[in-house]
DNA sequence: GGCTGGTGATGCATTTTTTGCATCAAGGGC
DNA sequence: GCCCTTGATGCAAAAAATGCATCACCAGCC
């Protein structure tokens, strides 16, 4: 798109913090570079970042002009898809911010069956947790986010929600596995392994310890799920997920789940101790989404429905 | 703003259906222009335009990434306009649609006060009926319009209306001119002058006419409602208006609005005969509006409901 | 049936624009 | 105070856009 190079190179420069390293990032001289900046300045009217010593920085004008050329590039990205979608075959690239839990599952399963029915749509999905996730959404780096937890910003629009019981997961030999639900009480002075502190579920967990004043023997703390679950089979101790992540959202029985690690079981801890969580579904409110996007968006919606249909909403 | 010409260039094509003359029209070779749209045409992958004998025209992909670019042009204004406005001085350029009823007095006197306070605010008025008012809203030819009529098209947004109740008109000396409110009736045999079919004033009076089975002696239809009042000094009849369109928007009592004609005298329409019509001053829905526009359209219906407290709504 | 007047597409020379190199001036970190 | 990095600028080379002349095509018309 040769009539969009400028307006991407801002994008870039901003970014960047500093018109050499835009410029090497996109293989041309920072010269060159330089004077597209000026031009488009001049264009303007008004300069659109305040140099400093050590690079460039977008100024207010450049906030609002960098919004813009940001929500033009998504828009040309859904006009495009739009276009594609005429011929037939629906081509596209769906971008998702999503949080641990929804993408260790679930995503791969819901993407790999969406490609099986749209081969040229391609995707790109980035780990992170609600506040970024949020983030990327509103700078269009993200077309959908999954994120488990509170939603914060008011440009967010929640398309689906999902509650998730909190479940403990153990090995197959604990003490604990044979209860039907595990109390909080029943973790004082256990061996877990928790999630870091941004993550939705140790926020939950958080809150239930402090409530029921119930102080586990925290042995490790990671931001990976696959880790935690794979220390389990070298050290016996309780790590948490929620159902969607243990497997690809079927409801959890016990070890009897098919891709689930049949070494280990997972028990739901009680309602009365941990509220139940909520997976938001969520893009940017106001934004008309490529075709691919919404698509996409709508499948994982009604995946979910046909899997949980009590717990699913809106 | 150089970087957005070949998107220009598009639409002119468009508008003008002819290389050639979109050509002269740019001041450019129709081979120069040729060419930008065909490596346009090549970058989105598709044609936009189907060629004929005679010129050309836009396909469907055309038609969506037309609607693109207008959108283009549309958020890059506003984006102007919110820059301009981050150094102090209100600027930008203000498009309005409307009919003629509004544009009689209410909008020379509504935009010449909104500039006595913003005087870098430039306008730009078209006067036309509901359904083309609502198609320059579509297009982005428009960014405000005021429709006394009903709304067709769902994706309007209406920010304010104003209930209007229809006055008759007619010289200081007429028979009827004693009376409090005409009724419909009064009217048979009485020669009147009318709108064109189209306006909202002339739909309500047919409707009014049919029901009571009243057949005034139509003698004059016109589109100017200047022309018809200035008939009126030549030879007696009555004619339609409402409110707004005789003075600037003050309830209307008698011959003792100032800047009303003083040979004519105007009464309302018995509410029993003709329902009130409704002046919708509305923009393109999910639009957000430059600055310039969002303020000069909350100044009017300010000013409205100032004048009209109770028949203002939303 | 051929003529006329209109359309968009294309090869080639020219003009305009963009790019890259070398260099300058300015500011912060040590 | 030195050194390094930053963005800005003059000038020549490369690249892109433009204009001219021309082609192929189609519709209306005599």
């Amino acid at each position: 798109m040769r009539f969009m190079t400028s307006l991407r190179f801002i994008d870039v420069v901003a970014r960047e913090g500093s018109i050499r390293k835009a410029a090497d990032k996109l293989a041309i001289t920072s010269t060159a570079l330089n004077r597209r900046i000026l031009q488009i300045e001049e264009e303007i009217g008004q300069p659109l970042f305040e140099r400093l010593p050590g690079g460039v920085r977008l100024n207010t004008a450049g906030e609002i002009f960098l919004q813009h050329i940001r929500s033009q590039f998504a828009d040309l990205a859904r006009v495009q898809s739009q276009i594609a979608d005429l011929s037939g075959i629906r081509r596209g690239h769906v971008r998702i911010a999503s949080g641990a839990d929804a993408l260790r599952r679930f995503l791969p399963e819901a993407i790999a069956t969406y490609r099986g029915a749209h081969p040229a749509v391609s995707f790109d999905l980035a780990r992170c947790y609600g506040e970024e996730a949020e983030a990327r959404l509103f700078s269009l780096d993200a077309d959908i986010a999954l994120i488990f937890a509170p939603i914060r910003a008011a440009h967010v629009h929640v398309a689906a929600t999902l509650r998730q019981q909190i479940h403990c997961v153990m090995p197959a030999g604990h003490r604990l596995a044979g209860r039907d639900t595990i109390r909080i009480r029943d973790l004082s002075g256990e061996r877990v392994v928790l999630p870091t502190a941004q993550s939705g579920v140790r926020q939950l967990l958080d809150t239930a310890f402090l409530r029921r004043s119930v102080e586990p023997d925290v042995i490790l703390e990671s931001d990976s799920f696959e880790f935690m679950q794979n220390f389990l089979h070298f050290e016996p101790a309780l790590f948490f997920q929620i159902p969607i992540a243990i497997n690809a959202g079927r409801a959890v029985g016990g070890a009897d789940a098919a891709d689930f690690d049949e070494r280990l079981v997972s028990r739901p801890v009680d309602m009365a101790d941990v509220a139940a969580g909520t997976l938001h579904i969520c893009h940017l409110k106001g934004r008309v989404l490529p075709v691919a996007a919404a698509k996409f968006l709508d499948s994982i919606i009604t995946g979910l429905r046909g899997r949980y249909s009590d717990e699913v909403d809106q």
